[in-house]
DNA sequence: CGCCAAAATGTAAGCGTTTACATTATGGTC
DNA sequence: GACCATAATGTAAACGCTTACATTTTGGCG
């Protein structure tokens, strides 16, 4: 046997110091972690004992390692940067909390590429099961997911004819809702201003939504009247600025998201244009700000906790063999504030 | 030797069949993988290919066993729920990444037991070190910390006379600017609406900056007049129109942050006030909607970008036993914009 | 062409758990 | 008290890597 460096007094005390100290073999400590009425009750006590006497901590990639599972779940989200998710994710780590698993968040920046590189190291660090967001993701996802038989599940989004397990609203209906309520109360010339499409489901889904109603009904959005763009209050204010621009500026403009919708009315105001009275504005996502804003803003509102929570517990009973719905959809709401009122009757 | 399961066909291909492919040590293929210029340019083609032809991903438990080290890093953030802390930790997580580390988030809604558990739960992952919030924490918590000997820093405030590591600005100090700068400008009744200073250091420094430059002042705020509130946009407008129906209502009220801040305006606005001529508003952390509110708000802006990556700089300088900054103060700069005026003259 | 230092590679011992299987204790029953 | 099913415990082999040390290759030089 060759010689070895002597242990490093880094890391603390090991199972087997405690079950040492106990007198008990690393086993029954070990048993005594995952089903602690498994072990009797005077051993059980010694067990206790030892651990807070040495201050214990479990070292978990050694536990990952000889289970196979890490009791770590991955999420990979657009952006962490807005609230947008931070709900949802919110709901979803909890959930995951009181089942004991932790949760490792991931961003995309709304790239299939990166949500590829980042799934790869959640891979890595071996997670038991991965959340999306969204529908459209880069080839290689699903077939590396598939491969390592690695639980998933996509998010914000439903269709009614996916393969893939997923858990959402339908985005196109839900637009198809919100225009509609404008077109019932009398708008005939609108303007959107879109999140970017491209490798974006949900904001391809939503502009498709509000397109496809209009056209049912007639009626076709000139080319300057849709802008797409990232989902930040100054571009979107710029966007608004060149809508209002046109020749006829619309009366109605709708938004891909709430963010887009406070830069579109924050331009309004300070370019001294009323809302609802000149022009009507909606949102979607209904974010906390959105219900105290002024005026308090019309949006969908998209049932984030519940996804994410349903999300979560999705993941959970298939790392646990269990069953659960692989698709749930759930339903995104209307709420109609202030942002939006009948054209001015010209 | 007993018999053995067969090995569950879940996990994919180890390093084992990897090198086997290639046919080469699996020391080898290790070492290729830590430092592919210390293998041999051949044996190095044949290692890639077998790899990429495996689909090969590397089991981080199992590295992180054996090397002592998860290139993990944990962040406990008092909530995910807010844009306070996204863009610090954003920046945090983009330099880790750069470095091959892995950022694992947790939060603990502004309570030092739960942040406790929540370290202990990053220790159990194994994380090579953590950022924490603040520098009020759980007794028990830098103790184990320095049990463990795990790197560690404190961000989003700087003691001038701090023993532990910390990076952020001196949230006492940029109050003290704040008010000075509303002293400066006339105003003589204020109002405060702070954060909940219990176990939250910064929404504590912030409140005694402002209250200590008014007594400098002569100036004593009337009991009413300073409310302490959770970061809730609701609960802000509740506390602003209890300042409102003071018999004497401030001309100006300062904010513990931005959210706050909101409230207070809208508010106002929906109560047929005027921001600034009424009442001056002031916030505190500069959150990207802030400029382009309406009126945009007077705010302290803070450096949440920097002190995400110095904080990644500092703790991966810690697990490469590289020496750097313990202590880095940044600046807090008040950005004066549209939510504050000398207040009317009676 | 042989020598030798340096570079590359191989060998195999852990890393701290879990868990299959073997062994031992427990507590009814007759 | 002997017997047995059952529950509790112990034993030791993985888990998939890294890395200290041993061994082999390489290439420059005399």
């Amino acid at each position: 046997m060759r010689k070895r460096l002597q242990k490093q007094p880094s890391g603390g005390p090991t199972l087997q110091d405690v079950a040492a100290l106990a007198g008990v073999s690393t086993a029954t400590v070990s048993r005594y972690l995952a089903k602690p009425d498994k072990v009797r009750e005077e051993r059980r006590r010694r067990i206790e004992s030892a651990i807070t006497e040495l201050n214990y901590i479990p070292h978990g990639a050694a536990r990952a390692l000889a289970s196979q599972r890490s009791r770590t779940i991955g999420a990979i989200v657009p952006t962490l940067d807005s609230a947008i998710f931070a709900t949802g994710i919110q709901a979803f780590q909890e959930r995951l909390k009181e089942a004991g698993y932790t949760l490792l968040v991931a961003s995309s920046n709304y790239s299939h590429d990166e949500e590829q590189t980042q799934a790869e190291a959640l891979m890595t660090r071996g997670v038991d099961g991965i959340m999306l967001v969204g529908y459209d993701h880069h080839d290689q996802l699903y077939k590396r997911l598939r491969q390592k038989n690695l639980p998933y599940i996509n998010t914000w989004s439903f269709r009614r004819d996916s393969r893939e397990p997923c858990i959402g609203f339908d985005n196109v209906d839900a637009m198809v809702r919100l225009t509609t309520y404008l077109l019932d109360i009398g708008h005939r010339r609108f303007g959107v201003i879109a999140g970017v499409t491209e490798g974006n489901d949900r904001a391809d889904d939503r502009l498709r939504g509000i397109l496809q109603t209009l056209s049912e009904r007639g009626l076709t959005v000139p080319d300057g009247m849709v802008i797409e763009c990232p989902y930040e209050i100054g571009v979107s204010r710029q966007a608004m600025k060149r809508l209002l621009a046109q020749n006829e500026p619309p009366t109605a403009v709708i938004c891909g998201n709430d963010v887009l919708a406070y830069g579109a009315i924050l331009e309004c105001q300070s370019s001294g244009r009323n809302v609802p009275d000149d022009v009507s504005i909606a949102g979607f996502d209904d974010l906390t700000l959105s219900a105290h804003f002024h005026p308090p803003l019309t949006t969908m509102h998209v049932p984030s906790e519940e996804m994410g929570q349903r999300a979560a517990d999705y993941l959970l009973a298939c790392v646990n063999d269990e069953a659960g719905p692989t698709y749930t959809e759930l339903e995104a709401n209307l709420i109609v504030r202030g942002t939006t009122a009948p054209p001015r009757n010209r």
